[in-house]
DNA sequence: GCTGAAAGTGACGAATGTGTCACTTTGCGC
DNA sequence: GCGCAAAGTGACACATTCGTCACTTTCAGC
């Protein structure tokens, strides 16, 4: 009973995604995305009240599609697969931790915020305790340190994505050369 | 012959610091930084043209101070030691690689703008020749893995210092594992 | 004390971002 | 076709930042 869209929800997202990595959050603007968009800046305060909330609700989709895919963790029965499978989820998500960042920054300017802020700490609280029983498992059974902190070893993982990439290498060889850092660091047994 | 200074570059630099971190780049402005410094806005002017020479000037000490204390990893004789030189120096200094992201977005706006960029550059560089063949003597001790690409090595170390503190986990705790991770990875040695 | 030069101030016009609101456009159900 | 409601537009008032400039303050040397 209306007017045909003009802006696609994931078209909306796509985009924020950009601009606040090229600009930051402090740097991303209305004005910017509506150009980018192909619309009037006004048309996106039918949907969103202002930069906070739009962020925010862009951080929720996001954090629930990766979330969606941590959980096929489970699918696999053994640990060492479980642990590559974790790895390459997040070598291949390098720009989450960005996010995770940006984020922070984000003040309770609205009810809404604030609700949006609470779903995504609520994230890393289950994102985390989905993950940590792989972890524990890998120490239970004689594969992992067990005197590293799990919070550390999760940390550490989650930050190897942040590693840049140089030219000359490709992602592949990148992925694996971390991958096999983190297993068993950069010094040989000696 | 003139009238003693309100504003101390020190102090300046220190603020300078402490605003990019809490709200990066596009978030910066010379009023926040007056305010901070108890002075008016207009008096930044009297030393820095704008934001941009402003804050590639402060990297540029920055990046020379930490540059000097890199330079001091040659005073030790064996890798190993070298090797944790390299390691404190770098988990110490966490915020160094936050501020490399934020440069990277500053644009050439004048000539003392494009000079102070080159100059970063050529630190980078520099510290880079500086490192690398540390890495390469560990390589020809055999003491470190040698088919992991040397940039691929430092940009992995580099990155490390950005992992993030828990609470509950003190400041030399959390460096022991980080180190502990870098050099051996996080699994047992089948 | 007078002077000159560096240090700092306050106010201005220009530019940009924000949120709102009356308005127009579009398309579905009747 | 009519009407209605959702989608999108353009302009307005307000706030913030920017760079500049004429001005005042301070202090060292004469």
């Amino acid at each position: 009973m209306a007017r045909e869209r003009k802006i696609s929800l994931t078209e909306l997202f796509a985009q924020t995604k950009q601009l606040l990595l090229e600009h930051g959050y402090e740097g991303f603007t209305f004005g910017l995305l509506a150009d980018r968009l192909g619309v009037a800046r006004s048309a996106i305060y039918k949907y969103f009240e202002n930069k906070e909330e739009l962020i925010t609700a862009y951080m929720v989709d996001e954090m629930e599609q990766v979330f969606e895919k941590l959980t096929r963790i489970h699918d696999f029965p053994a640990f060492e697969e479980q642990f590559r499978f974790l790895l390459d989820l997040i070598l291949y998500h390098d720009d989450l931790h960005e996010m995770i960042a940006i984020g922070k920054k984000i003040p309770e300017t609205h009810p809404k915020v604030k609700e949006n802020k609470r779903r995504l700490a609520q994230f890393h609280e289950r994102m985390y305790d989905e993950v940590q029983p792989v972890i524990q498992r890998g120490k239970r059974e004689g594969k992992m340190k067990p005197h590293l902190p799990d919070r550390v070893v999760l940390g550490y993982i989650f930050q190897s994505a942040a590693v840049p990439h140089f030219p000359g290498i490709s992602l592949a060889e990148w992925a694996e050369s971390i991958r096999e850092i983190i297993m068993h660091g950069v010094l040989n047994r000696n």
